[in-house]
DNA sequence: ATGTCGATTTCGCTG
DNA sequence: CAGCGAAGTCGACAT
């Protein structure tokens, strides 16, 4: 990894068109070519960025830039696309280089994943006599989280969610509208089950016949095997 | 900005869990005391991150943690939330630190905002005789992009979107359903505009009876004033 | 390659 | 403050 601290100007051209004007940044390049460009300000993204594969290109400035205090340009054009990153750097304050080797990675715990998971163990949360059909149940627009059966064999199809928002509702409604075309299973109930349901989303979810279930993630957790957490 | 070399481990604790285990990695810490965890793999954003507001605090390892390798622990806990980022620095390969002053931000051009703002000036390109009544027309479920009405009078919703997918449409839906509620509105026509419009979106929405307009940005552009250009 | 969906989504704006 | 929607969304995974 190569950090860069200039003061510079940068221009991103592609899918949009971006302005940074001359200041001090850290820049920072990554073993892969991708080029990130960072205030001191907040923000966990970079102001400018160019994602792999590119290429980072450093030549002299023109004799029109030079005179505007240009001492050199880099230009980071992305391989696939017409994205491009232009960096005039007006002073390099510091420029050094770092070996870092392989990262073993990100691991997490407690994503909507888990959440899958421990419910379909624990598929009685949805009520008595609930029993599973099968996670992440493929339909033509995309896998439905849970397909269950309640104590009456009626099928119910599950949106799980961390945070239950109208984008949930949503996407639930689709699927329930295609379900509900397979003579074998329809009529198919729709439940939405998130950790936390937003208002607007549950008044949505209950004007379409959904029910809405709050998940106590600590609660269920607690039931599940200790073995199943990763830490 | 502060920027550390290091071979560290990283806890994250909060909305998740999540580990990286130890290796080489650059910790930023910024000016409002934001913390980033970077490794050297492509990926814009950082493996791990703590927002501000945060207090970062340095102290010695425990004497088990001593004996596991650990010079040192960081504590980033946020001041508002129960998020807490624990960095065990096991190896200090650089620190340094550097003043960057005021950034003066981001200028972009070309976002959706602006492309709404054309299409406003240039509304009859939904057709001959058609007028603008309000961009950012406000309902209950959030305002709708544009409001218009045709040269018959009837009214028009328009959804604007860079690029049209399934998502829009549903928007679109839920605004048209919406409008259609209200008398003096009724009925309320649909227009799905957008730069370029998924196959999908485009089913769905002519399957709803919603019209769909590919909208050439850079031909409204060319229409428009000079002036509105950024640089 | 394309489609779908989650995300510690973040970020910005508006009421 | 909450709520809504955009994002150069990114990134992972399945088809």
């Amino acid at each position: 990894m190569r950090l860069v601290i200039a003061r510079c100007e940068v221009r991103y051209s592609g899918r949009l068109t971006a302005l940074l004007p001359v200041a001090t940044r850290l820049i920072m390049v990554k073993a892969d070519g991708s080029v990130l460009v960072h205030s001191d300000n907040g923000s966990y993204k970079p102001l400018n960025w160019m994602m792999a594969p590119c290429r980072l290109r450093e030549s002299s400035p023109s004799p029109e830039a030079a005179a505007m205090g240009v001492a050199a340009v880099w230009t980071v054009q992305n391989d696939k696309t017409t994205d491009r990153l232009e960096i005039d750097i007006h002073e390099m304050l510091s420029d050094s280089a770092f070996e870092f080797g392989v990262d073993p990675g990100l691991v997490k715990d407690g994503v909507e994943a888990h959440l899958q998971a421990l419910m379909a163990e624990q598929i009685t949360v949805l009520g008595e006599g609930h029993t599973l059909v099968r996670r992440e149940y493929p339909t033509a627009i995309g896998p439905v989280d849970i397909l269950a059966r309640d104590s009456r064999g009626g099928t119910v199809a599950v949106e799980i969610k961390r945070r239950g928002d109208i984008e949930g509702v949503e996407q639930l409604t689709r699927y329930l509208e295609l379900l509900n075309r397979d003579p074998l299973l329809r009529p198919v109930a729709g439940v939405f089950a998130a950790q936390e349901i937003k208002p607007q989303a549950r008044v949505l979810a209950t004007d379409r016949g959904i029910r809405c279930v709050v998940l106590d993630y600590d609660a269920m957790r607690g039931v599940d095997d200790v073995e199943s957490r990763l830490f």
